[in-house]
DNA sequence: TGCTTGACCTGGAGCGGCTCCAGCTTGTTA
DNA sequence: TAACAAGCTGGAGCCGCTCCAGGTCAAGCA
Protein backbone atom coordinates (compact mmCIF):
# COMPACT_ATOMS: atom_id res chain seq x y z
CA UNK A 1 0.00 0.00 0.00
CA UNK A 2 1.13 3.05 -0.93
CA UNK A 3 0.95 6.46 1.10
CA UNK A 4 -1.87 7.76 -1.42
CA UNK A 5 -3.66 4.82 -0.45
CA UNK A 6 -2.84 5.25 3.51
CA UNK A 7 -4.06 8.73 3.30
CA UNK A 8 -7.57 7.62 2.05
CA UNK A 9 -8.15 4.59 3.70
CA UNK A 10 -6.97 6.43 7.07
CA UNK A 11 -8.76 9.52 6.54
CA UNK A 12 -5.15 11.39 7.30
CA UNK A 13 -3.45 13.34 4.04
CA UNK A 14 -0.48 12.34 2.71
CA UNK A 15 1.37 15.52 4.04
CA UNK A 16 0.24 14.67 7.19
CA UNK A 17 1.35 10.95 7.21
CA UNK A 18 4.83 12.12 6.06
CA UNK A 19 4.90 15.14 8.83
CA UNK A 20 3.89 12.28 11.34
CA UNK A 21 6.79 10.18 9.99
CA UNK A 22 9.00 13.01 10.62
CA UNK A 23 7.45 13.81 13.85
CA UNK A 24 8.13 10.17 15.30
CA UNK A 25 4.68 9.12 15.42
CA UNK A 26 5.04 6.58 13.06
CA UNK A 27 7.43 3.35 13.95
CA UNK A 28 9.82 2.93 11.32
CA UNK A 29 8.05 2.63 7.69
CA UNK A 30 9.50 0.50 5.39
CA UNK A 31 10.36 2.00 1.58
CA UNK A 32 10.62 -0.02 -1.58
CA UNK A 33 13.19 -0.17 -4.19
CA UNK A 34 12.37 3.11 -5.14
CA UNK A 35 12.42 4.69 -1.87
CA UNK A 36 8.67 4.79 -1.43
CA UNK A 37 6.93 4.13 1.56
CA UNK A 38 5.12 1.48 1.91
CA UNK A 39 2.20 0.85 4.59
CA UNK A 40 1.14 -2.61 5.57
CA UNK A 41 -2.61 -3.50 7.28
CA UNK A 42 -0.80 -2.48 11.06
CA UNK A 43 1.29 0.18 10.00
CA UNK A 44 -2.93 1.24 8.66
CA UNK A 45 -4.11 0.56 11.88
CA UNK A 46 -1.91 2.85 13.58
CA UNK A 47 -2.87 5.61 11.59
CA UNK A 48 -6.12 5.34 11.79
CA UNK A 49 -5.63 5.60 15.64
CA UNK A 50 -3.49 8.44 15.60
CA UNK A 51 -5.99 10.13 13.58
CA UNK A 52 -8.76 9.22 16.18
CA UNK A 53 -6.47 10.99 18.56
CA UNK A 54 -5.65 13.64 17.23
CA UNK A 55 -9.58 14.27 16.25
CA UNK A 56 -9.95 14.32 20.11
CA UNK A 57 -7.59 17.46 20.09
CA UNK A 58 -4.25 14.84 21.77
CA UNK A 59 -1.63 17.75 21.48
CA UNK A 60 1.64 16.11 19.43
CA UNK A 61 3.85 15.48 22.36
CA UNK A 62 0.89 13.20 23.94
CA UNK A 63 0.68 11.63 20.77
CA UNK A 64 4.41 11.02 20.56
CA UNK A 65 4.66 9.75 24.36
CA UNK A 66 1.70 7.50 23.14
CA UNK A 67 3.48 5.92 20.09
CA UNK A 68 7.07 5.24 21.83
CA UNK A 69 4.31 3.70 24.57
CA UNK A 70 2.39 1.70 22.17
CA UNK A 71 5.51 0.36 20.10
CA UNK A 72 8.26 0.36 21.78
CA UNK A 73 6.66 -1.08 25.21
CA UNK A 74 6.63 -5.80 25.80
CA UNK A 75 2.56 -6.16 25.20
CA UNK A 76 2.48 -7.59 27.94
CA UNK A 77 4.34 -5.15 30.33
CA UNK A 78 1.71 -3.98 32.56
CA UNK A 79 3.60 -0.41 33.53
CA UNK A 80 3.46 0.67 29.69
CA UNK A 81 -0.11 0.03 29.53
CA UNK A 82 -0.42 2.00 32.76
CA UNK A 83 1.16 5.26 31.69
CA UNK A 84 -0.77 5.21 28.61
CA UNK A 85 -4.19 4.88 30.52
CA UNK A 86 -2.60 7.60 32.35
CA UNK A 87 -2.10 9.92 28.95
CA UNK A 88 -5.65 8.95 27.85
CA UNK A 89 -7.08 10.26 31.24
CA UNK A 90 -5.44 13.63 31.79
CA UNK A 91 -6.73 14.02 28.09
CA UNK A 92 -10.11 13.15 28.84
CA UNK A 93 -9.77 15.44 31.74
CA UNK A 94 -8.59 18.35 29.43
CA UNK A 95 -11.61 17.56 27.17
CA UNK A 96 -14.17 18.32 30.55
CA UNK A 97 -12.02 22.21 30.89
CA UNK A 98 -12.75 22.41 26.94
CA UNK A 99 -16.52 21.59 26.88
CA UNK A 100 -16.65 24.19 30.51
CA UNK A 101 -14.83 26.87 28.24
CA UNK A 102 -16.97 26.19 25.36
CA UNK A 103 -19.88 26.49 27.43
CA UNK A 104 -18.96 29.81 28.71
CA UNK A 105 -18.33 30.91 25.22
CA UNK A 106 -21.95 29.91 23.86
CA UNK A 107 -23.34 31.63 26.81
CA UNK A 108 -21.60 34.85 25.83
CA UNK A 109 -22.66 34.54 22.58
CA UNK A 110 -25.94 33.80 22.83
CA UNK A 111 -26.23 36.80 25.48
CA UNK A 112 -24.44 39.26 22.51
CA UNK A 113 -26.51 38.09 20.08
CA UNK A 114 -29.71 38.61 21.88
CA UNK A 115 -28.78 42.70 22.47
CA UNK A 116 -27.82 42.92 18.76
CA UNK A 117 -31.18 41.31 17.80
CA UNK A 118 -32.18 44.33 19.71
CA UNK A 119 -34.13 41.84 22.61
CA UNK A 120 -31.81 43.06 25.62
CA UNK A 121 -30.22 46.38 26.47
CA UNK A 122 -26.22 46.65 27.35
CA UNK B 1 -3.59 54.01 31.31
CA UNK B 2 -0.18 52.54 29.72
CA UNK B 3 0.11 48.88 28.20
CA UNK B 4 1.12 47.26 31.56
CA UNK B 5 -2.17 48.79 32.93
CA UNK B 6 -4.01 47.81 30.07
CA UNK B 7 -3.09 44.68 30.15
CA UNK B 8 -4.25 44.29 33.83
CA UNK B 9 -7.54 45.68 33.33
CA UNK B 10 -8.32 43.64 29.94
CA UNK B 11 -6.67 40.37 31.02
CA UNK B 12 -4.35 40.40 27.53
CA UNK B 13 -0.96 40.30 28.06
CA UNK B 14 1.04 43.45 26.76
CA UNK B 15 2.20 41.50 23.63
CA UNK B 16 -1.45 40.75 22.32
CA UNK B 17 -2.06 43.70 22.68
CA UNK B 18 0.70 44.85 21.06
CA UNK B 19 0.10 41.91 18.11
CA UNK B 20 -3.73 43.15 18.30
CA UNK B 21 -3.19 46.35 17.14
CA UNK B 22 -0.44 45.46 14.56
CA UNK B 23 -3.43 43.04 13.37
CA UNK B 24 -5.68 46.05 13.06
CA UNK B 25 -7.93 45.06 15.30
CA UNK B 26 -7.65 48.02 17.82
CA UNK B 27 -9.13 51.44 16.47
CA UNK B 28 -5.58 53.65 16.21
CA UNK B 29 -4.08 53.75 19.87
CA UNK B 30 -2.62 57.35 20.53
CA UNK B 31 0.49 58.01 22.14
CA UNK B 32 2.33 60.22 24.39
CA UNK B 33 5.46 62.23 24.04
CA UNK B 34 7.20 59.11 24.58
CA UNK B 35 5.57 56.99 21.91
CA UNK B 36 4.09 55.25 24.89
CA UNK B 37 0.63 53.84 24.48
CA UNK B 38 -2.16 55.74 26.06
CA UNK B 39 -5.37 53.84 26.73
CA UNK B 40 -8.43 55.07 27.86
CA UNK B 41 -11.59 53.55 28.67
CA UNK B 42 -13.29 53.28 25.58
CA UNK B 43 -9.76 51.69 24.64
CA UNK B 44 -9.83 49.57 27.43
CA UNK B 45 -13.76 48.47 27.03
CA UNK B 46 -12.76 46.94 23.43
CA UNK B 47 -10.23 45.33 24.21
CA UNK B 48 -12.14 43.41 26.89
CA UNK B 49 -14.39 43.18 24.13
CA UNK B 50 -12.05 41.39 22.27
CA UNK B 51 -10.69 39.11 24.75
CA UNK B 52 -14.20 37.93 25.47
CA UNK B 53 -14.62 37.44 21.16
CA UNK B 54 -10.79 35.41 21.52
CA UNK B 55 -12.17 33.14 24.46
CA UNK B 56 -14.81 31.97 22.07
CA UNK B 57 -12.58 30.69 19.67
CA UNK B 58 -13.80 33.50 17.31
CA UNK B 59 -11.06 33.30 14.47
CA UNK B 60 -8.76 36.63 14.15
CA UNK B 61 -10.14 37.22 10.51
CA UNK B 62 -13.63 37.32 11.73
CA UNK B 63 -12.47 39.54 14.57
CA UNK B 64 -11.18 42.15 12.58
CA UNK B 65 -14.31 42.01 10.42
CA UNK B 66 -16.11 42.88 13.52
CA UNK B 67 -13.57 45.47 14.92
CA UNK B 68 -13.99 47.26 11.57
CA UNK B 69 -17.83 47.36 11.80
CA UNK B 70 -17.59 48.57 14.85
CA UNK B 71 -15.31 51.42 14.93
CA UNK B 72 -16.03 52.70 11.17
CA UNK B 73 -19.68 52.45 10.93
CA UNK B 74 -21.99 54.97 12.09
CA UNK B 75 -23.48 53.88 15.23
CA UNK B 76 -27.00 54.46 14.25
CA UNK B 77 -26.83 52.54 11.06
CA UNK B 78 -28.72 49.48 10.67
CA UNK B 79 -26.39 47.70 8.31
CA UNK B 80 -23.77 47.29 10.14
CA UNK B 81 -25.19 46.18 13.55
CA UNK B 82 -27.03 43.54 11.05
CA UNK B 83 -23.63 42.44 9.77
CA UNK B 84 -22.07 41.85 13.21
CA UNK B 85 -25.22 39.83 14.11
CA UNK B 86 -24.41 37.80 10.92
CA UNK B 87 -20.77 37.34 12.32
CA UNK B 88 -22.19 36.20 15.88
CA UNK B 89 -25.00 33.96 14.59
CA UNK B 90 -22.10 32.07 12.14
CA UNK B 91 -19.67 31.95 14.75
CA UNK B 92 -22.73 30.49 17.29
CA UNK B 93 -22.93 27.90 14.61
CA UNK B 94 -19.48 26.96 14.64
CA UNK B 95 -19.35 26.46 18.28
CA UNK B 96 -22.14 23.88 17.80
CA UNK B 97 -20.08 21.80 15.82
CA UNK B 98 -17.01 22.05 17.70
CA UNK B 99 -19.37 20.58 20.89
CA UNK B 100 -20.30 17.74 18.26
CA UNK B 101 -16.37 17.08 17.89
CA UNK B 102 -16.06 17.19 21.70
CA UNK B 103 -18.83 15.00 22.20
CA UNK B 104 -17.44 12.55 19.88
CA UNK B 105 -14.38 12.83 21.31
CA UNK B 106 -15.37 12.81 24.99
CA UNK B 107 -17.18 8.83 23.10
CA UNK B 108 -13.95 7.36 22.01
CA UNK B 109 -11.69 8.76 24.91
CA UNK B 110 -13.91 6.52 27.22
CA UNK B 111 -14.28 3.87 25.38
CA UNK B 112 -10.32 3.49 24.83
CA UNK B 113 -10.39 3.68 28.43
CA UNK B 114 -12.90 1.36 29.07
CA UNK B 115 -9.87 -0.33 26.78
CA UNK B 116 -7.17 -0.38 28.90
CA UNK B 117 -8.45 -0.88 31.96
CA UNK B 118 -9.49 -3.81 31.09
CA UNK B 119 -13.33 -3.37 31.32
CA UNK B 120 -13.80 -4.08 27.95
CA UNK B 121 -11.75 -5.99 25.40
CA UNK B 122 -10.93 -4.66 21.57
C1' DT C 1 27.50 64.66 36.34
C1' DG C 2 27.27 60.44 35.06
C1' DC C 3 25.22 55.60 36.01
C1' DT C 4 21.77 52.40 36.76
C1' DT C 5 17.09 50.90 36.56
C1' DG C 6 12.83 50.12 34.50
C1' DA C 7 9.13 50.72 31.43
C1' DC C 8 8.27 51.16 26.94
C1' DC C 9 9.36 50.72 21.80
C1' DT C 10 10.31 47.90 17.21
C1' DG C 11 11.37 44.08 14.19
C1' DG C 12 11.95 39.49 13.82
C1' DA C 13 12.28 34.53 15.29
C1' DG C 14 9.95 30.44 17.21
C1' DC C 15 6.04 27.47 18.47
C1' DG C 16 2.37 23.62 17.15
C1' DG C 17 0.19 21.22 13.63
C1' DC C 18 -0.19 21.16 9.66
C1' DT C 19 -0.31 22.60 4.35
C1' DC C 20 1.73 23.76 0.21
C1' DC C 21 5.37 24.31 -3.05
C1' DA C 22 9.71 23.85 -5.93
C1' DG C 23 12.74 20.87 -7.70
C1' DC C 24 14.25 16.17 -7.96
C1' DT C 25 13.97 10.86 -9.16
C1' DT C 26 11.80 6.89 -11.06
C1' DG C 27 8.51 4.07 -13.73
C1' DT C 28 4.89 3.75 -17.31
C1' DT C 29 2.77 4.89 -21.48
C1' DA C 30 2.27 6.88 -26.52
C1' DT D 1 12.10 9.58 -26.82
C1' DA D 2 9.27 12.40 -24.62
C1' DA D 3 5.71 13.31 -21.60
C1' DC D 4 3.23 12.23 -17.52
C1' DA D 5 2.21 10.49 -12.83
C1' DA D 6 3.46 9.41 -8.33
C1' DG D 7 6.56 9.56 -5.10
C1' DC D 8 10.61 11.95 -2.60
C1' DT D 9 13.01 15.97 0.20
C1' DG D 10 13.73 20.46 2.28
C1' DG D 11 11.87 24.59 3.25
C1' DA D 12 8.36 28.39 3.37
C1' DG D 13 3.80 29.94 4.98
C1' DC D 14 -0.33 29.97 7.99
C1' DC D 15 -2.63 31.46 12.71
C1' DG D 16 -2.41 33.39 17.15
C1' DC D 17 0.34 34.36 19.85
C1' DT D 18 4.98 34.50 22.77
C1' DC D 19 9.54 35.70 23.44
C1' DC D 20 13.80 38.01 22.55
C1' DA D 21 17.50 41.41 21.21
C1' DG D 22 18.59 45.86 20.82
C1' DG D 23 17.18 50.61 21.28
C1' DT D 24 15.01 55.03 23.52
C1' DC D 25 13.67 57.76 27.28
C1' DA D 26 12.66 59.46 32.19
C1' DA D 27 13.50 59.03 37.04
C1' DG D 28 16.39 58.10 41.01
C1' DC D 29 20.81 58.07 43.10
C1' DA D 30 26.15 58.87 44.16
Amino acid sequence: MNIQEAAEASGLTVDTIRYYEKSGMLPPVPRDGRGWRRFDAGALEWLRNLGRLRATGMPMAEMRRFAVLVHTADPAEATAAADRLEILLAHRQRLACRRAELDAAETYLTHKIAVYSGKETS
